[in-house]
DNA sequence: GCGGTATATACTTATGCGGTTATATTGGAT
DNA sequence: ATCCAATATAACCGCATAAGTATATACCGC
């Protein structure tokens, strides 16, 4: 069943803050990697894990790999989108890791760009 | 975080469809188990590992074991609780477990007797 | 080409957990 | 006290998976 699928990519707090900060807009695997403050081949697996079972998509940038949710997520995976909305204000992990995100996207303005560049050329 | 032991609890099929079975109302084991067509041992385990984790209550009735969900659940399976009501329609196992679940009720009067003496002495 | 950065994969190890079998416990009936 | 039904626990096996280390791949700038 697809919804034990969303629960188990979901049940492990890497992967989660992973989808979490993902709601907020399309990342690079170093700035997943430096919000988290995990290993490279931690996030790397992770991401991987998600994308296996379609709760991510992923796309090359020049050298960076930009991972983002889908744009139609399954309906399973929206309902647990928006649990999690409801989760950022009692949980503080995900506050701090909201922190985090702006700090990194006021530093480095090329991220916008990427998105944009991607998402004009998916239309 | 609690956020992630129920996601745990409710990424194995046979826990999820427990959960959602006594969103309906108290149950004693013998019905869980003859409505999930699992063996006892099983239904028993898993029942334990939501109780550990503070998902199902249970309270002896005579011979049997009387599992609930708490009065007042904590909001993030309350949340969960409520994304299940949603997932009855497009998943058919948790139709049929219902379907099951009112035979079993309509059979079994004495089941109601017990819920209701249970939830008064409560008050 | 080379070196560096970003990312993925392979391999190993340790742990948790689901399934199975066997046994223990509790309460009711006789 | 004995037997049975309902339920729980223990002991085992096998598998998925998380974490760590090392290595490989892909792209860029020179």
């Amino acid at each position: 069943m697809d919804l034990i699928a969303i629960y188990k990519c979901l049940c492990d707090q890497t992967r989660l803050r992973l989808v979490h900060l993902l709601t907020q807009g399309p990342l690079c695997v170093c700035h997943l990697q430096s919000i988290l403050g995990a290993p490279q081949v931690a996030v790397s697996k992770h991401l991987a894990y998600l994308r296996e079972r379609g709760v991510v998509e992923s796309q090359r940038h020049e050298q960076w790999m930009i991972y983002r949710l889908p744009n139609k997520p399954q309906p399973e995976l929206e309902m647990q989108l928006r649990c999690l909305q409801d989760c950022v204000q009692t949980h503080l992990v995900f506050r701090e890791d909201l922190k985090k995100l702006k700090k990194i996207r006021s530093d480095c303005d090329w991220l916008e760009d990427v998105v944009a560049t991607q998402r004009t050329a998916r239309k």
